[in-house]
DNA sequence: TCAATATACTGAAACGTTACAGATTGCCAA
DNA sequence: TTGGCAATCTGTAACGTTTCAGTATATTGA
């Protein structure tokens, strides 16, 4: 029998990957004493821990995460929870790639958990809470009375939710104040002589949908203009629904001469519709539309536009459960973007 | 001192997450046994399997990630690499949710990789395949010449390209059929009389830029029409530049009549800039366009469109991976999705 | 001088899983 | 009866990490 490459000291044949116990073996010390030294604790001396963390260095040592995780429980992991028929367009690779952004220069991993609408929203927050597979969440689609937040709450769990609650519970929470943008884009219209303004509003049941509707009511009696109900349909509406609606709504007597819009996408629809209609964009009737993807302007130049940059919710989501997950107080972690790009944190 | 909780053999009490020792306290075997009947190993009788089994299901217990992982070094992750900066819109949460649909029935997560444009490409897949992170990779991008899929194979690591490589190399990869998307356009355009043609290209060095710019080609020599060359920009060039190249592109003497553009946002930037110009889609120029939403024909019903479907190609990627993962030859993982929804496999 | 204490380090155990190398039982052929 | 063998089941070790409970040595105070 030859060499015995087995032997219980570590002759590591310098392809596999180097452990604790490498290290352990390199430096002449124990295994703990190396852990304890990369992560920079007291009890050890001042050479030691230099040496150790250098050689780590030199040899790309990289902490195994199974070991750690199976150990501590920390998964160093970040979950993304995602509507997998709901979510609009570019909104999702805009939203991860900010959290990439932030997680990037931290061990964790961004994995995303979908449902689909058939599924209660609840099931794959449970699935993770009760396998223990996150050490952190972030979701969207948030509602007033959200059973996930509720849930993550009740379980100790830190997350972050795109989009506020209302239920008197402290989160952390990253949101576009869509009060603030529904006022804006009603001024906006008046402005411009408009009276009788119509609103495409957000899925009927999420937060949002609440403050973009105050907002408006709010703006129109404070420009003095009046509302034409729209209620039949919402950005979460398919685009065929929303321009034959739309269309139905401009051949009306007491049709909106302005009309707000909370998605890109639907306002493509909206504008098909009003010309179905018959009708012309910026004679007829204006439109003040969110988008997040600089492109509705090539659309039609006569679009009126407030941008929300879902990149930067990404960053603001990640950096709220990061800083959860790091001890923070949650009700410092919330953070409200106004449209124009400024960011308001809370306090 | 009362009751003591930390009893060797396990009274895990009911809150806690069972694992095999709580199966093998409850059913009375080993937990080398409880480990085998979960997984229909043959040794095992008949009965004490479907005993095991049905404890396991009632009390809901779902086997430790990371005492798996630790064990066989098998993660169950198929990580997506993603360029951050130029993946274009929708197409990524297309393919996410592709994958994801594929993978809801498997034990497998699925964890974004991202890469900033300033990154070697190769980065992170060597930080995949170095930290065993995942079991299969999905890329895309994908160069003729790829050193990523060349490092993956060479590092015998499972993976999927989005886009197919020339290296003389098998491996797995889902593509859409760019050559006879190029083909079937020119032909469209040269249908409605068009016979002077442009080509807004795909990136640069990735594969299917040579094979759109091969179908056109082919397809001009065929229908004999001539090409007004426009290479000075691609899909992934700024909206604004290529605006403004198509401008400049259509106030020459010698200008297109004929346009086929590789990418929806792109074209919206393309009809800006023939406006631009004074000229009018539909009357002095047709444009064929690829789409992955569909959206355009909201944009201007003028326009001639071809779908490319995402979310297929991350079903398909997803499967391919899986598949060589299983154990698939990963010449038979290869699809390839032609225009018009028909998607065929190789053989 | 002795004990007390601080400093720097260490081995063993545990997290949950699977693989290896048995152990126990019953049955059958010789 | 015995040996052999198949059918079932089991204990132990190991994956890489951190924590617990130390140990050894040097330093201090009286």
């Amino acid at each position: 029998m030859d060499r015995q490459r087995t032997e219980k000291n570590d002759e590591r044949s310098a392809r596999e990957r180097p452990t604790l116990k490498t290290l352990a073996f390199m430096t002449g010390l124990g295994v703990t004493t190396v852990s304890r030294a990369l992560k920079d604790a007291p009890e050890i001396g001042a050479e030691t821990r230099r040496r150790v963390q250098l050689v780590a260095k030199q040899i790309g040592y990289r902490p195994n995460r199974a070991g750690v995780r199976l150990r501590t429980g920390k998964t160093n992991v970040i979950s993304l929870v995602l509507n997998t028929e709901q979510e609009i367009m570019s909104f999702v690779s805009d939203i991860i790639y900010g959290v990439s952004e932030v997680i990037a220069d931290t061990p964790y991993h961004l994995i995303v958990t979908p449902y689909s609408r058939s599924q209660d929203p609840l099931d794959p927050i449970r699935y993770l809470v009760e396998t223990g597979s996150a050490d952190g969440i972030i979701i969207s689609r948030t509602q007033p009375n959200d059973a996930r937040a509720r849930y993550m709450l009740e379980h100790g769990i830190p997350f972050a939710t795109h989009g506020r609650t209302e239920m008197g519970l402290v989160h952390p929470y990253h949101d576009f104040d869509n009060h603030a943008f529904a006022v804006e884009a009603v001024r906006r219209l008046a402005g411009k002589g408009r009276r009788k303004l119509a609103l495409l509003t957000p899925p009927v049941g999420l937060t949002y949908h609440g403050h973009t509707v105050n907002g408006f009511a709010d703006a129109l009696s404070e420009v003095g203009a009046s509302e034409i109900p729209f209620s039949t349909v919402s950005i979460d509406h398919s685009i065929e629904q929303i321009r034959t609606r739309t269309a139905q709504l401009m051949r009306r007597e007491n049709r909106p001469d302005g009309i707000v819009s909370s998605a890109a996408a639907a306002t493509l629809a909206l504008v098909a519709g009003i010309e179905d209609a018959g009708l012309k964009l910026g004679r007829d009737v204006d439109i003040v539309s969110k988008q997040s993807s600089d492109l509705l302007h090539l659309f039609r130049p006569e679009l009126l536009i407030v941008n929300e940059n879902f990149r930067l919710a990404g960053s603001e989501l990640a950096r709220a459960v990061l800083g959860w997950i790091g001890g923070a107080a949650p009700g410092l972690l919330q953070s409200l973007s106004v449209p124009g790009e400024v960011l308001a944190y809370r306090r």
